[in-house]
DNA sequence: TATGAATGAGCGTTCATTCAT
DNA sequence: TATGAATGAACGCTCATTCAT
């Protein structure tokens, strides 16, 4: 009763409930390796351990069920980005960062994330409407939570003066990008020496060499930022 | 799927000049639009204002098609690229970098490598071998590319001591997801209020402020900011 | 123009056991009709009661049920001869042989042998294993047995002094080329006038005439030819 | 390729002597090896030297070609076949025939010849108006020629008494088929360790057996070795 | 007369979707 | 609810045929 069965008891069929997250996962899965068109609902079927005709009863089309696999991606990160807002609680700005950036590291590096990028990436002229939805809910939203941050520092003198949103949008690129190359070190040699945690300090100090406070700050010296 | 090399032997028949080229375009833009799978030969013949049988004419079949659009946009990427380091000749290294990074923001910003990122990525697990080159004659060659100028920099005392080949590392991403935010600037309000000339700048700003100089260790050093 | 619909029942009540017999069927009409690159798979469908994707569901390609046409016919004539041999049990080699052909004759003059005498010749070249097995489980095997039925008659004295195989050589093609001069009467007037039953006892008249014994060594043997 | 005829229209240009002649053999040899339907007329143009358009200056199009190349080579057989006629002048009705089927082999050996069988059989029934053409022209011809041999024998007393027409329609398919087995003995054990002139004494003698006097008639013993 | 690039109808094959069980 | 056989529209590719040169 009170054990925790390690393995195969005779854990009854799924539950019906379960099985839209089922297919869900699945159809990540194939979906991110094949691309939309070239995804058959058979494998998906198949990697979801169901027949074919399953998958119609519970989404109408491939192309809802394609929806319903970015949209629920997207706001399973939302809510994972949310808690790490949460717990990046109140420490000094540039450790909040770097524990932001650590917990953001998880995501893109997750085989999840990989597939989304692709998927929005290729997608994005044919659905216009996810795009939109990605776009608002995700990029935007984790803007702003960097954004908050870079602006906390800002205001207590751990950064330099900058406008907190343009700086903010310097951030996601140089990780998104990078956890692509450290997904794919055999064809980028640029990581393939690296490991993940040598990447997010590489990124984290040029980062915050970028921010750190004007030399000016020292001893005589002006604030000189550009334009 | 099978692999090819780098190598560009005379591919197949290309009689009248025009066609292969023509094909090759409209198979980019297509391919572009609707990702490999989902596009349609008839759909590229109608682009290039030749009926489907054409196309048959100069490439043996609708994958070899793709590894062509890819490989010879690579390479005018390349070539392009290539005249990028040719022009920015002898200037200071911010000057140089400047220079470099808007000739690489007019490529971003064409069609062609939008249509180009999005099919190189959401088809690197099916076209390893197109991966491959991509990574080591695009990828690899921008970066070699951008760490000269930044040794340079950095020799010069222009720029602050550190691993050039980790720093160049932290401008392409920036550049790269800036002007994808900007060709769809209607999904990402992050650009939307930008013209192309402020991103960059705002781009530079950023990247320059990270590798200026240390600040206090000197004091008298002059203002060097670019522009 | 000779075949025989196998079945044209309504739809739906089939079990799916009975499915690639079915379409093997419609296949061997339509092939022997048109020829295996002529022949249209819709048309196979069509005739098979069936939609053209399920034979998909049965076969991997046109070319393999192409051969599986030609194999499992084979079998089916094997089996027949195998019955046929047993048959033919012990009665004079005289008997046995006009046994056997008339045997033989009954699937000579069936649809399915003209289909598959054409589509064997026709493709010969392009199916060298189809063609090798042909030769080895069919005529050799047919070739065995006739050569059987000599040999008892040669050392009964039933038949003149020869070589068996040699003699039964000359039997199948009198057989097969008069079943398809009697298949296609209207083009041939050769056995226009003939049944087939008379095609089949002058055939018999004439090879028991080639083998009876040597006239001379006994006197007063009389003139038997049959009927 | 649709409807056959027995179309009467003037033949198609035939302008420059060698032409059409070189174009309907390289047709023969393609058609004889793939059939009718998978025979590509760009391979045709190849083999006969020209280009693929050249073919339509002289025949209308595929269908008629393929009439063509039947007609024009059983009016070739037809000749050869009268010339063997005339050839076969005053001997003996044996020496006749013997001499008769030498010459009869050598276009059945022919390449010409099995490709001509394999196309007439695998076609008679799209094109009923030559498989009309064929059994008229050839199979009766060849009959009646043969008949004829038999029927100056029977006179002479050198044969039995028979139906000569009937006789003669067991020649032809020994003969056939025996050369069939002689161009494929790889696939025919049957005559792999024959030699052609083997096989064609072997078949004499067989058929010299059949048609040899009732026995009654001559009391001393014969010769007839069965080689 | 000869060429071969261009065309497009036609067919093999795939796979999303349906539906009887 | 779940299955998987069956369907047929859609698309890649071929090749007979045309036509500008």
């Amino acid at each position: 009763m009170t054990i925790s069965s390690s393995s195969q008891e005779p854990r009854w069929r799924r539950l019906p409930e379960e099985r839209p997250q089922q297919i869900i996962d699945a159809a990540l899965a194939i979906f991110g390796e094949r691309g939309l068109a070239a995804a058959r609902l058979e494998d998906i079927a198949k990697r979801a351990g169901l027949s074919k005709g399953t998958i119609y009863l519970y989404f109408p089309n491939k192309e809802e069920l394609f929806r319903e696999v970015i949209r629920s991606t997207i706001i399973a990160q939302i809510e994972r980005a949310e808690r790490e807002l949460a717990a990046a609680a109140q420490q000094s700005a540039a450790d909040t960062l770097a524990e932001f950036v650590r917990g953001y590291w998880g995501f893109l590096r997750s085989p999840n994330f990989a597939a989304l990028f692709q998927l929005i990436h290729a997608e994005l002229s044919n659905f216009p409407d996810l795009a939109r939805f990605y776009g608002r809910e995700v990029i935007e939203r984790i803007l702003r939570l960097i954004t908050g941050i870079i602006e906390r520092g800002v205001r207590s003198g751990e950064f330099r003066e900058m406008d907190p949103a343009v700086t903010a949008r310097m951030l996601g690129p140089m990780l998104v990008m990078h956890a692509m190359w450290c997904s794919h070190r055999d064809l980028f040699k640029a990581t393939a020496n690296r490991t993940d945690d040598q990447v997010i300090d590489e990124v984290l100090d040029f980062y915050l060499h970028a921010i750190r406070p004007a030399p000016a700050a020292r001893k005589g010296r002006e604030n000189h930022s550009s334009k």
